[in-house]
DNA sequence: ATTATATTTCTATATGTATAGACATATGGA
DNA sequence: TCCATATGTCTATACATATAGAAATATAAT
């Protein structure tokens, strides 16, 4: 994950209808579900939501395939955990946030620290 | 944080001279930078980047204090781990990533599946 | 073949956003 | 006070985005 593909990937993720599809999305798994169940859940114009869901797919947040008459949409994981994982490699600090591999589990262990408040020193 | 903050972040941090400001005062740790040495340093006029300023400022993504002609901007770390802890906690699986406290060491452990290669890059 | 279903594409329109010049405000120093 | 510095606000403009009706495409059933 660069850069450009970070934005890309919050731009995907900062409108209401496409934040509400990738988590209605992510409740469906890796097996997913059919345009018109998210069209109808979400009480969203099929249009419209075709609208975003392209969007979604330009941007690789989530993936689909063809089943019969419908169009299976599924959230891609493993680019929502690479953004996450290019928040804390590229966007934090240290003493806010690590990252280490654990290959015997085959995942990145992120310490997140619970910092306060940022203390805001009062000069004299 | 709720999905409708999370919209606002996640807008804020979805434009390129925002997320290059943003990455920028992250450099600059708590103590921040005045807007004159980002305006500089990212070749970026005065008034645009003070526009991307305040806007980064109502989504709350940077704290900012005046120190006499200056006016000093930081990242607030706080918000943006807040939004990794929304991302985990709302908008991933278990399968794929899960948060547990880590109330010892006053941080937050999150373990992020390798869903297929393990990709590792090292930060300068 | 014809029709119904599922979804996308086309189109127009309304709204939001980024940019940068010009101007305004706030602070500190001479 | 006057001036330079640092930053913000106003304004116009160009560009991007969201929405939804209408039409088009693809598939399945009859």
């Amino acid at each position: 994950m660069d850069i450009q593909k970070a934005l890309i990937v919050f731009d995907a993720l900062s409108q209401e209808t496409r934040l509400l599809v990738f988590r209605m999305l992510i409740e469906y798994g890796t097996q997913g579900a059919p345009a018109g169940a998210l069209s109808d859940r979400l009480d969203i114009p099929h249009n419209s939501l075709s609208f975003h869901l392209k969007h979604m797919s330009n941007a690789g947040l989530v993936l689909s395939r063809r089943e019969g008459r419908s169009i299976i949409y599924s959230a891609n994981f493993e680019l929502f955990t690479g953004l996450i994982r290019y928040m804390i490699e590229d966007c934090c600090r240290v003493e806010f946030a690590s990252i280490r591999e654990d290959r015997k589990r085959g995942s990145s262990v992120i310490e997140l620290m619970n910092c306060c408040q940022p203390k805001k020193e009062k000069r004299p």
